[in-house]
DNA sequence: TTGAAAGCGTTACCAA
DNA sequence: TTGGTAACGCTTTCAA
């Protein structure tokens, strides 16, 4: 049986409240109360209960992560800095996978609400705000990436910017016929569409005309999906001067497929992506990418997410992470 | 206010207990009984406590996943394997890392004895049994990995055969000089020194000597590490015939070093990994590798650890997951 | 089948 | 500074 305040307060001769006083250190404790409780709870092998501590003081130390595909190299890259950030707050990090499933996002902020977390950072694909019941209490939630929502704080990268600095970089190269993968077709999630609208305001300030042609839809932003559809894309189209791809997992694939057909890069046709993730310094050849900080996205949704725990009724906000476009040997020299 | 069973209860003129047994169904509930609580439950938006429920029942429904480095790509693939597993089965996951440092390992082991988790799934990189105190209880814990311990179950692939095998292979290629990127120098991680006991099997069986200029240690499992290895390796050493790299992360940092000094894979060199992770697969060229089925490393582990939790007290049991060696372009055609 | 009451381990209030 | 006591929300005996 394991042993409880009551037992480290009856061996140390003290009250049980005593021995919470010494636990949190709030309220000061003489120094030889202090040593007994500490000696009686190492002899104890004492270890407190959380589910007592969450359901006393109603709140876990405990928030979720929500991520549409946690295989992904970039769900891994933010994984690890929301849980670095978090773990130096105090914090412990439930994870969860919504698949891009909006019942799945739904479910997920009502379970938050469950009582063994205390709040929820949540990289939404499909959530629409009608579809969110007004009147329930919804807990603290701060979103991660492009759909935006009236009800709880965001952090993102700034797509449409990003997209459109890295088409003027690639059109900057003296390409003209810049292709898109991933793109959002009739209807697509935030991100394809925020980042198609970015590479369409590239275009035109590159004075350059938009061809459907040039937009190659992707299913999923997966390696295999974007080697797919860049090879069925190429069965039946020439090869364009630039592949602007929305993310680097995607690049890495067509990459791929480029090598494959003997497609030279960067002097046949130039390739990007978007995210940085730790290989796309090592693709062959090394990739050129959207940049920015994962570990400031962590510590900006951590700090919008602890002071909305703190104020539940302020103001929305939104903050943009700074991007930088990386230029590396796939898009030339 | 949140609505509780009581609030519950009392608008649908019956007991807590009612409640309960309706929520938990195995007490059975007549029909109407039942139908009055479900309308209490949804008008009043009533949610569970899972904290009270925890520690009323002595256990959370959540289990820890820690593992060295969260940022890996391998990482990524096992978190998404065991999160969707055990989400399959009811139960939540808090992640952690480690960091490779052995207080943290410990640590965890303890801190599962919080309450707030029934156990742990841990990729130790140092946990020494010496170091585990005798006496303490620990949590139900499954270890992944290379790592041995007496004290808890293992799920492991099984990295002496699977590198002795991927040697043979790289062999049967007709090339000799075959050097290894991550061995174990003095003392390294049980990863390390178990695939390097394979490479060695490898080599007797293929009748090759043994030559320590072929062992590439590394300090860090990662491209940049692997790189920065192999770029020193090469500027004081000949090109070896093959290179097998200990995980596919490595591989990928070698591939873009290889061809950044104009080496041909697999022409000069063939290359190897281990793991099999996304990317491998459109690598340039697409790389060899040990290939093994990440959710059967993570049903497994659920299997062994829910089992662990009805019965602390059988015998350890350690199992091997099946691997593949997946032969692509980077060992030549 | 349902109800009443006790108790899980912790912390906060109020007294001393 | 410290101690007693109540309460967090749930489930589970035991009785009806």
């Amino acid at each position: 049986m394991r042993a409880t305040v009551k037992d480290v307060a009856r061996l140390a001769g003290v009250s049980p409240k005593t021995v919470s006083n010494v636990m949190n250190g709030i309220v000061p404790v003489s120094g030889p109360t202090r040593f007994k409780v500490e000696q009686a709870m190492a002899e104890l092998d004492y270890v407190p209960n959380l589910s007592a501590r969450g359901l006393r003081n109603g709140r876990s130390g405990v928030i979720a992560l929500a991520l549409p595909d946690l295989a992904t190299a970039y769900s891994a890259e933010i994984t690890h800095s929301v849980v670095e950030v978090a773990h130096e707050q105090g914090w412990s990090v439930q994870l969860e996978e919504t698949g891009s499933d909006p019942a799945r996002e739904y479910e997920l902020m009502s379970r938050a609400r469950s009582n063994l977390i205390d709040g929820l950072i949540l990289n939404p694909v499909v959530l629409d705000e009608s579809a969110v019941k007004v009147g329930v209490s919804l807990p603290p939630v701060v979103l991660l990436g492009e759909v935006s929502q009236k009800l709880a704080d965001r952090v993102w990268v700034d797509s449409v910017a990003a997209a459109r600095d890295m088409t003027l970089a690639l059109g900057r190269t003296g390409r003209r016929r810049i292709a898109v993968l991933g793109a959002a077709g009739r209807r697509g999630s935030a991100a394809a569409v925020l980042r198609t609208r970015g590479y369409q305001a590239g275009l035109e300030e590159l004075g350059i005309a938009w061809y459907d042609s040039l937009i190659i839809p992707c299913e999923k932003w997966s390696p295999d999906a974007a080697a797919r559809a860049l090879s069925a894309y190429l069965d039946s189209n020439p090869v364009p001067e630039a592949l602007f791809c929305f993310t680097d997992s995607m690049a890495l694939g067509a990459l791929s497929v480029l090598w494959k057909r003997g497609i030279k890069v960067p002097d046949d046709v130039a390739v990007a992506g978007f995210d940085d993730i730790a290989h796309a310094k090592y693709a062959v050849p090394a990739l050129t990418t959207v940049s920015f900080d994962k570990r400031q996205v962590a510590s900006e949704a951590l700090r919008l997410l602890t002071e909305r725990m703190g104020n539940r009724e302020g103001p929305q906000r939104v903050v943009a992470v700074d991007y930088e476009i990386v230029e590396r040997e796939s898009t030339g020299p």
